[in-house]
RNA sequence: GGAGGAGUGGCCGAGUGGUCGAAGGCAGCGGUUUUGAAAACCGCCGUAGGGGUGACUCUACCGGGGGUUCGAAUCCCUCCUCCUCCGCCA
């Protein structure tokens, strides 16, 4: 943790006010995700009533020094009245010191608990207690049909000799690619594009954001503490440095923390920022689930889409930044479905999450290739990233929302099993031909 | 890597142990004046957390954390960030 920024090391993610006056309703919603959410609520509410009488009785006392303080100021410092006064007020100031101790107590047990408790799923969002409970919002397009058997991409790729995994082992160990001639064309064309696209058309501003982050900066979003095994650590080069970098997992990280402790101008809301990066991520627990291919990578690019709006807007710019997502698959002429996350596959931080699933024709299954959030005020909780209407009035809390648009690896991966052709050869997307040069790639 | 300097409210900036949540200025808001505008003058103008139905009131916060003290923006420790000079480097 960075000691240097934070006042508190762990930011609680709700609103204890909210939570200790509405305990039974929030209970109800943690439910839905499921029984375990819903027990982490039991020891908030005498907490919270514990922290409430810590606070009123350390106020009482710090009144009653500061008064006294007062009147000191005003005497004769070698009176025999100072020395006394002096000693008796002693006493009083190690009881502030005590009540203060114990109430920083309470509070960082509170706020440690707070911060394990999942987001609030929004009543919209279907009950489930599997991936399998996801909704099907809609299909866009059709698989197409193949007169031979359509092969996987860790076939084409490598047959055409632009995707090489044999020799990205060998330099990186497993779960990465090297891309070669028009493959790592094709990832470079996807990059341009998609950024192309949300910067002239859906109004992003492109942001370059560092890849290397501070913890603080992953707590802000909701990927510490909880999910420390997902994440690659760096090692101190400098051992004077007191905290620890992070190689990160999502542009998310970056683009929301960005307005970090910041009150923003009303009148700036919505802002959309689209950047392109690398992601890393250590897959710990997903040994032999897609090992083969680039579905599943340590590093992958992608663009990511963030909004950060008004609360009452939030719902509204979900279907936005999810149309955005899906219109880079429409223009590619990629056969999609978006799926309505259910309560049990929804992510720590979301109220309400649209998966979008490209077709794989060699596994015959949707695979996910975008995942489009609304963190309502979860994240800016954390953040401190509020924004004002009205100068005078009271800062209020954000709304944040982010996206994939898209996960440039395994669009990679669509382009190469739908456009497959029976000679090996791959078909360009009309859209991408002008960033690639050719209509149809056959070999590197 | 070596040597120094600095961080105060939206911005600038004063303040080295008590009456300082903090002078002054700028920006902003309201008002007086004016045919209108400008100027001038007057007032307001940080965040968070308690208590109260409420008018209101209390507490905390001067980069973060900790310490010294009856009392800290001010003294000490530590971390963060920024700046200057030298060296190295894409």
């Amino acid at each position: 943790m960075d000691p240097g920024r934070r006042r508190d090391y762990v930011q609680p993610m709700h609103d204890v006010r909210y939570v200790v006056d509405n305990l039974d309703e929030v209970r109800a919603r943690l439910a839905r995700r499921s029984d375990e959410a819903a027990k982490l609520l039991d020891p908030v509410s005498d907490l919270a009533g514990e922290r409430r009488r810590l606070i009123a009785a350390a106020q009482e006392k710090q009144a009653a020094r500061n008064t006294a303080s007062k009147e000191m100021a005003g005497l004769d410092k070698s009176s025999e009245a100072f020395a006394q006064r002096r000693a008796s007020l002693k006493t009083l100031s190690q009881e502030v010191k005590d009540i203060e101790r114990e109430q920083t107590e309470v509070q960082t047990k509170l706020d440690s608990i707070l911060a394990t408790i999942p987001n609030l799923p929004d009543p919209s969002v279907p009950d489930g207690v599997s991936e399998d409970d996801n909704a099907v919002v809609h299909v866009w397009g059709e698989p197409k049909s193949y007169d031979f058997e359509p092969k996987a991409h860790f076939d084409i790729g490598p047959e055409l000799g632009i995707l090489d995994f044999e020799r990205a082992a060998k330099l990186s160990g497993p779960r990465f690619v090297v891309e070669v001639g028009m493959g790592a064309r094709l990832e470079r064309a996807l990059i341009n594009f998609m950024l192309d696209l949300h910067t002239k058309e859906h109004g992003y501003t492109e942001v370059a954001p560092p890849y290397l982050v501070k913890d603080t900066t992953l707590y802000g979003t909701g990927q510490l503490p909880k999910f420390e095994e997902d994440l690659f650590k760096t090692r101190k080069s400098d051992p004077e440095r007191s905290y620890d970098l992070y190689l990160s997992p999502t542009a998310e990280v970056t683009l929301t923390n960005l307005h970090q402790d910041e009150i923003l101008d009303g009148a700036d809301l919505t802002r959309a920022y689209c950047a392109f990066t690398p992601c890393f991520r250590s897959e710990a627990g997903s040994h032999g689930r897609d090992v083969r291919g680039m579905i599943r990578q340590h590093q992958f690019n992608k663009v990511e889409l963030v909004r950060v709006c008004r609360p009452e807007d939030s719902m509204d710019e979900l279907e936005n930044l999810t149309r955005h997502a899906e219109t880079v698959l429409e223009r590619l002429g990629l056969h999609y479905r978006r799926v309505a996350l259910c309560t049990a596959d929804l992510g720590f931080g979301a109220v309400k999450t649209y998966d979008l699933e490209v077709w794989l024709p060699s596994q015959e299954k949707f695979r996910e290739i975008s995942s489009c959030s609304n963190c309502g005020d979860f994240q800016a909780r954390r953040a401190k990233i509020r924004y004002r209407t009205e100068k005078g009035k009271k800062p209020q809390l954000v709304h944040t929302l982010n996206g994939s648009g898209l996960a440039v690896g395994r669009t990679l991966v669509a382009i190469l099993e739908q456009g497959q052709r029976a000679d090996g050869s791959v078909e360009v997307p009309e859209a991408l031909r002008p960033f690639m040069g050719v209509d149809v790639i056959t070999g590197a």
